[in-house]
DNA sequence: GGTGATATCTGGTCTGAATT
DNA sequence: AATTCAGACCAGATATCACC
């Protein structure tokens, strides 16, 4: 490259053509890309004939690539599955009433969005998560097609739904219900933002007080559902594969209309306090002295005011689950009994207890993401410090009940007392660095979660925590997104309790670890990127061209070598480096960390272990496993000669609640293997 | 000033693969 | 299976620069 233009202007034998700079010409070709027009040749026929342009296809083509106007093709679309599937879902979100078609959301998304998705990516999602709305909108189907519920057993089925009447004060609900009693098991008020983690975090939840999964989990098809599908696909593979996801999917979507049993309930919500709710909140403290802008008034209202609806959710809920339901001859489901009676004496009302019972390890686990994921802190609506004071000094007051009437009143009364109290520390708190799945909403096999090892006992336990993803979208089955967290990434994202005075936000799962987004997305992709993406979609479009596949790893690419020259020898061993290199930065990643292990007390990380490996698609998960913690071995044991190996005889070592731990999951993990 | 080297512009063709 | 499209590549024209 020349540090100058030495054609500024651009001129050779050819009639001169507006510039790529020209604000007229973006404007036009940005109104056919929102058009949904993506051939050339059509557009150079629309520049000609509607504003006298002429120019080349080439040019056209040229110009579109500089402005990003990208076509459904494009190589150069830097969207991720999960992104495409956030543009589809908020493009659904906006037609509640499921009208729209595939044609119609192409074009809406085209429009509204300027993103041209292609036909069949469109269509999978929304048969993925709005099958029903594709029948109903058939023609000749005018009707929803309801079939009466016939519920088999509690557990059977947990339904979740979010409610929004509170969300115009800031305070939207999400609840589960049980879907054949109809009874509420879950009801919190969560802060608006963050949906997507905390419907997941929720969940762990429900499976931690219930000790158990649900047969099968329904939301409706909100895009902050996503990774709640993920989460319930996973755990579900992983304690109970037994249940083939394919026969009995884990997650289903449902129409509003068809998950019945928590909108039913939400109108008696609503009806009980959601509305005077709003109205109490609405007033105002009597005084008039709320500043919204004041962070103290502000923390301090958001902080009390979810405690008081909180209460009142708890207590709506408690109320509702002990209430007689009228008895209806014509439900299949209990009837003539309360929530609570049909939900712990089954039996007595024809059903059967469906939990699918999780053992303490297994719990363990669930408790470990649930804490990666960010921790109750996640459903704080104030930082630790400010509550911590907020609590004390509502102690202080000698409160006997905080209602939705009296709240503000005792807004007023916390007011002063807080600027007595020591200077709260108005900044964000960096929590655990969590990880939360990726959950790619589609049709994806969660293969492995949360997996441990140890390589030896003496005083250190290696801990690896994997995270793969494997999509088996349209049969194409391509290990699409794999996310390990890397503790040592950066030093700003170590996982601590520690103040970040400059944290931007608290990192709840992996997508907001710093680094991590521009990689998931290929922001960083070079022209070398190029060579990997093309490896994977080659590898997409092998099983359907009946093919050998084309993408291997290292060792496979190298294997193709003897009977090249050696010239092209050279070209091919720089590409699989190249290839290599690419994973490196795009591709699969694994942590790994060294704790130590002290007589007593929690456990220490003294050292990261970083290794990289290129597999084939087709390596099992077991296999893949062994290769990792085979080639962690040898930097450890260079490092620790006089480590011990850890075999089963002097695990007793080790505390026998970690030790359990490790040893289980790491067995289940290896012992599952694809 | 003439010349060659080089960079960049545009238009065109070709190929493989995605999409219909 | 047919169609359509993106991207790679090539060619011709032009401008600029360094050098003689």
């Amino acid at each position: 490259m020349s540090s100058h233009n030495h054609n500024p202007m651009g001129k050779n034998q050819h009639a001169t053509v507006p510039s790529v700079d020209d604000p007229r010409l973006a404007e036009v070709l940005t109104k056919f890309h929102r058009e949904g027009l993506s051939s050339n040749s059509r557009i150079k026929q629309r520049l000609f004939a509607e504003y006298g342009i002429s120019a080349s296809v080439s040019s056209i083509k040229r110009w579109r690539n500089d402005l990003q106007l990208l076509g459904p093709r494009s190589k150069l679309q830097k969207l991720t599955e999960k992104e495409k599937e956030q543009v589809v879902l908020q493009q659904l979100d906006r037609d509640p009433s499921k009208g729209q078609g595939l044609g119609t959301i192409k074009n809406h998304i085209a429009h509204d969005q300027g993103i041209q998705l292609a036909r069949d990516t469109i269509s999978g999602i929304m048969h993925l998560h709005d099958a029903d709305a594709f029948l109903a909108r058939e023609p000749g189907a005018k009707r929803i097609h309801r079939v009466p519920k016939a519920p088999i057993g509690v557990h059977e089925r947990w339904s979740g739904d979010g409610h929004d009447k509170l969300y115009k004060i800031g305070f939207p609900i999400w609840a589960v219900v049980d879907d054949a009693t109809a009874r509420w098991l879950a009801a919190r008020v969560v802060p608006s933002n963050r949906m997507g983690d905390i419907i997941g975090y929720l969940f762990l939840c429900l499976v931690l007080k219930y000790k158990g999964l649900p047969l099968q989990f329904s939301t409706d098809c909100g895009s902050e559902t996503t990774q709640l599908y993920g989460l319930v696909n996973a755990l579900r593979q992983i304690f109970h594969p037994d249940y083939d996801i394919g026969t009995l999917p884990a997650h289903c979507y449902l129409r509003s209309v068809h998950n019945i049993s928590i909108e039913r309930s939400w109108l008696r919500l609503r009806l009980d306090f959601g509305d005077n709710a709003v109205t109490e909140y609405q007033k105002g403290p009597p005084s008039g002295n709320f500043k919204p802008e004041d962070p103290v008034h502000s923390q301090l209202s958001q902080w009390l005011w979810s405690k008081t609806l909180q209460l009142a959710l708890d207590g709506f809920t408690e109320m509702r689950n002990g209430q007689k339901m009228r008895k209806d001859n014509e439900k299949a489901g209990p009837s003539g009994c309360s929530r609570n009676e049909a939900f712990f004496l089954p039996q007595n009302f024809g059903l059967v207890d469906k939990l699918l019972p999780l053992n303490d390890d297994q719990l363990k686990i669930v408790f470990e993401i649930k804490e990666f994921m960010g921790g109750d802190a996640l459903l704080a609506f104030a930082s630790p410090e400010f509550s911590e004071k907020a609590e004390i000094a509502y102690q202080s007051l000698g409160v006997t009940e905080l209602t939705i009437h009296n709240a503000w009143h005792i807004f007023e009364a916390l007011l002063p007392l807080f600027y007595i109290l020591p200077p709260v520390l108005h900044q964000l708190i960096t929590i655990n660095l969590g990880s939360g799945l990726v959950a790619e909403g589609s049709a994806l096999q969660h293969l492995s979660l949360c997996s441990s090892q140890w390589l030896s006992v003496h005083t250190v336990v290696l801990t690896f925590h994997f995270w793969l993803t494997r999509t088996m979208k349209q049969g194409f089955g391509v290990v699409n997104a794999l996310c390990g967290y890397l503790e040592s990434q950066s030093p700003k994202s170590q996982p601590s309790m520690t103040n970040h005075k400059k944290a931007p936000h608290i990192p709840t799962t992996i997508l907001r670890i710093q680094g991590v987004t521009p990689l998931l997305l290929e922001q960083n992709a070079t022209d070398m990127g190029g060579t990997f993406r093309q490896g994977y979609q080659a590898q997409a479009s092998d099983p359907r061209l009946n093919k050998p596949s084309t993408a291997h790893g290292v060792e496979g690419g190298l294997n193709k070598l003897k009977n090249l020259s050696k010239a092209q020898t050279v070209v091919a061993e720089r590409k699989a480096k190249r290839e290599e290199a690419n994973l490196v930065g795009t591709g699969i990643k694994v942590g790994a960390t060294l704790w130590k292990i002290p007589e007593q007390g929690k456990m220490t990380k003294i050292e990261p272990i970083r290794v990289v490996h290129v597999f084939s698609p087709e390596t099992e998960t077991k296999d893949a496993l062994g290769t990792l913690l085979g080639m962690v071995r040898k930097p450890f044991v260079d490092q620790y000669p006089d480590a011990d190996m850890l075999t089963c005889k002097n695990t007793r070592r080790l505390n026998t609640s970690i030790k359990g731990f490790l040893w289980n999951s790491f067995t289940m993990n290896l012992s599952r293997g694809n």
